[in-house]
DNA sequence: AGATTACTAGACAGGTGTGTATAGTCTGTG
DNA sequence: CACAGACTATACACACCTGTCTAGTAATCT
């Protein structure tokens, strides 16, 4: 219980200029979460460094397994954070009445565009990790499924049949995936004037079986 | 020009159980950039690091210095090796003549799925890449900028107008680049039946006047 | 055969990251 | 006021990665 002699340095925690919460030392694991977050969202989740992150939040880094076992701990965390924000958002979201189905999608745009229900950089950030990581791929397919099924079962509800409900929830879904940060900067009427638009050659009808067997006939070689 | 003592292990390098080229000793700096590009796709940039790709050349780790500067000159190396591959294959097959605009299309997908020409896998890994690193962040737009002017221009010369040609192209370009890996592997006829079919509500035209206003009703709020 | 060129192995130095041990400080409670 | 529990700072051990230096080897040219 003797003082080390190498730890006779005066701290200075309550030094205000250093605090990052004026009138409150007290960091949670709360704070850790969130600052992680944001580092995986800036940086990708091979940057969700420990020191950088105390450092954010003006503490030392051992403080940090006071409060989280590991690294991989803090990172199960996170996973499990986005889980229960963005998926559950959207979900609920295609699940809202509407009167036709036009409100019914722009309610999942509303939603998807709101950054208290979803926090769209965050899902490109864990869609980012789970390219090298198996057990987030995994946890990102059960969210894509759930995500995909309740926008689906949104379709079906305004009578599309079940194939081209399925369909067009993908499309939906998967165009929002696709959006570069860049594009999502870009204001949304712009976005949606856009989606509706004819794609490929084709003259704004689905496919006939003629058109399908041209369309196969370019391709079968590939196939 | 003496023997160092701590050099005198006998060397193996000729042991062909452990060559990775049979018949071949000499690495080449190409063998450098291939076997970076695998670690690139599959690990994403942050992981691409000298030692593994030695041991998978079966090569000592000091050799890589004799290719290369430093490991930032390999990172530049990958990223001009994929401008001059998928851009540029890109770019010469949207240029390709077509009787109709149905096969221009065609050959542009056939150009993306065809491994040879256009590498999606490491087109992924380049835009993750991406948003972590500014250099590849602008090396990306300019490539983005290329492709999509080539496809816009496909468009016009089959009359379509300029904005709906501009419009055309960004939405096929941008379902390329929102495909998951998984979707890749699904086969060519169905992601081609999938693409014209209507998204949102919308009746299958370009939206009216009366339609662009309720979209902009449902979405001024949060404009 | 000797020299030159192309190329490679191993040791080392320095930086950065994780995880642990230890010695504290601070706050609330009896 | 003393003590217990919550929380934090510093130092250290270890692992990994980059880059440099040195002493080589192997094939080719002369």
């Amino acid at each position: 219980m003797t003082s080390h002699p190498l730890n006779s340095v005066v701290l200075h925690r309550d030094d205000p200029s250093k605090s990052a919460l004026v009138g409150n030392v007290k960091v949670t694991r709360e704070d850790w979460i969130n600052a992680a977050r944001v580092m995986l969202v800036e940086e990708g989740a091979e940057r969700v460094k420990i020191a950088p992150i105390a450092a954010r939040l003006d503490v030392s880094r051992s403080s940090f397994y006071w409060y989280f076992k590991s690294h991989s701990d803090l990172m199960d965390a996170l996973l499990e954070h986005w889980s229960a924000m963005n998926t559950a958002a959207l979900v609920a979201q295609a699940g809202m009445p509407a009167d036709r189905i036009t409100g019914a999608v722009c309610n999942v745009f509303k939603c998807v565009i709101n950054p208290d229900l979803f926090d769209n950089r965050l899902d490109f950030a864990i869609r980012d990790w789970a390219r090298k990581d198996p057990t987030v791929r995994a946890a990102l397919d059960a969210s894509d499924a759930k995500r995909l099924k309740a926008l689906s079962e949104m379709f079906e509800r305004y009578d599309y049949p079940p194939f081209e409900a399925k369909t067009r929830a993908r499309i939906l879904y998967y165009m929002q995936v696709g959006y570069t940060d860049a594009e999502l900067q870009e204001p949304m009427a712009e976005r949606l004037a856009m989606v509706p638009m004819y794609l490929l050659g084709f003259t704004g009808h689905l496919p006939t079986d003629a058109e399908f067997e041209e369309v196969k006939a370019y391709t079968a070689p590939f196939l």
